[in-house]
RNA sequence: GCGGCUGUAGCUCAAUGGCAGAGCGCCACACUGUGGAUGUGGAUGUUGUGGGUUCGAAACCCAUCAGCCGCCCCA
């Protein structure tokens, strides 16, 4: 008896109607990253799990890598993020590199996680950077890269908002509340968590964490005060820059926004879908200044921020912006009326192809009601035929299966009132 | 890794311990040279998987797998 082996929990089957999604996904990602003059460009899908362990943070090392030791006993694992390939083969050619190097990637990743709506252990991740500028204009560019594809995508400002901040603002106004530097990642993982607690239990958390009741308060003033960024030059300079790039629209200043990683050294900046069912971030990135120097490369400031495929996937289909799905790539059936007309339906059809149609035609006689359906559920647009009579008066039949009007044509006229009928 | 909910025909779901069903879709025919519409007929299945309780299990119990929700983490 034939077992059913199941697919890998967490991976995704790609029917030709989600394969259209990842595409059309691919093809956006593109088109925005093409446009503001970043190049493509990829890393291998195994590393060394020590490439991982030095600064990706032990959650992701240890819990959520795809981990294997390979034939030679070495230890490596399917990537769970493409950032430190990205830094080691910048830090391979630094010499070499012009900059400031703009570089983007679609691939897939692999995190060994809890699957849920939104999450899956494997997935496609937009990656793009800009290497070697430490200008508020470039944070700029990148949020404007990721406006553009969500414009692109048909996700308007009501549907899909860019939240920014500033780590450096918000390490001085930590300072300025007496907030000692070694709580100022346990306090930023709970300002993190701030909009999924109760206010109260929230409050109680920041206390067992040390913080005075006038420290909380300070703090909680700051959360709540989204005119701050005036008293930061740089998100000053920031907006104004996104104002000329022509995506203000898209992007709000929220000093709630500091996202989980360690390595993020200035702007941080994460987009929401704000009127859907999904409360999962769309993307999220940051200024990443020390990143190079830590893998052993020579000082390099560096922006960038990543996108996953599942998140957005799901918005794009929950706001019906994903294109309608094409069941076949040709838009002409050439039938076979029957076995002695076969090889003229053949002919024609190789025809239509050296015209550059996509064609295709029934792989054996079949009665043409049958054809017929078959066609429209393809949803083709042409189908052809040539019967007996076609045949004996040197014609074919040519109908469009959008309008139902059928000519009778000469067989030299079919390929071009076929083309007319596309056009 | 932890806690909860769910799993029945291709799909959406019904059947609360007593013969496993409906709608949609699918196939055939009406229609031997033409799709979408309509009508008539037909097939759906190891009730996720394995065990247990019971005269009898889709239903109750245990285990396991998967999906979903939450925690953790994050794209």
């Amino acid at each position: 008896m034939a077992t059913k082996i199941q697919a890998v929990k967490g991976t995704r089957e790609f029917y030709p109607e989600q394969m259209a999604l990842r595409n059309f996904i691919n093809d956006k990602v593109r088109a925005a990253s093409e446009s503001f003059g970043y190049t493509e460009w990829d890393a291998p899908f195994i590393e060394p799990i020590a490439l991982y362990a030095a600064k990706s943070g032990e959650e992701l090392v240890k819990k959520q890598s795809f981990v294997f030791t390979d034939r030679g006993g070495d230890e490596v694992t399917l990537r769970p993020e493409l950032t430190p390939s990205l830094a080691r083969m910048i830090a391979a050619k630094q010499g070499e590199l012009t900059f400031p190097v703009r570089w983007w990637s679609f691939g897939p990743f692999w995190r060994y996680e809890q699957p849920q709506k939104g999450r899956a252990r494997e997935f496609f991740q937009w990656n793009i950077d800009l290497l070697g500028a430490d200008s508020s204009e470039a944070d700029a560019e990148l949020i404007a890269v990721a406006a553009t594809f969500l414009r692109s995508v048909g996700l308007d400002p009501a549907r899909a908002a860019i939240f920014v901040n500033d780590r450096r603002l918000m390490i001085s106004q930590f300072d300025a509340l007496s907030i000692p530097p070694e709580k100022r990642i346990e306090v930023s993982n709970l300002v993190d968590r701030r909009s999924k607690m109760e206010e109260s239990k929230w409050d109680a958390s920041a206390l067992e964490l040390g913080l005075t009741q006038s420290q909380l308060d300070g703090l909680k003033s700051i959360l709540g005060n989204y005119d701050l960024w005036k008293e930061s030059a740089e998100l000053v300079r920031l907006f104004a820059a996104l104002d000329v790039l022509g995506v203000k629209e898209y992007v709000k200043f929220d000093p709630n926004i500091v996202r989980g990683l360690l390595y993020y050294t200035g702007t941080v900046f994460e987009a929401f879908d704000v009127s859907g069912s999904v409360r999962r971030a769309i993307l999220g990135g940051g200024r990443y200044d020390n990143l190079l120097a830590d893998v052993g490369g020579q000082p390099l400031p560096a922006v960038g921020f990543a996108m996953g495929d599942v998140v957005i996937g799901i918005i794009l289909q929950e706001a019906g912006l994903v294109p309608e799905f094409s069941p076949s790539p040709a838009s002409v059936l050439v039938t076979v009326f029957d076995d002695s007309l076969r090889l003229q339906s053949l002919a024609l059809t190789t025809e239509l192809r050296r015209a550059g149609i996509n064609a295709m035609v029934y792989p054996e006689p079949a009665k043409l009601p049958k054809q017929f359906k078959f066609a429209d559920k393809m949803k083709m647009k042409v189908a052809v035929t040539i019967g007996p009579d076609e045949a004996a008066n040197g014609q074919v039949a040519v109908k469009s299966l959008r309008t139902g009007e059928q000519v009778i044509v000469t067989r030299e006229a079919a390929v071009g009132t076929i083309q007319k009928i596309l056009a």
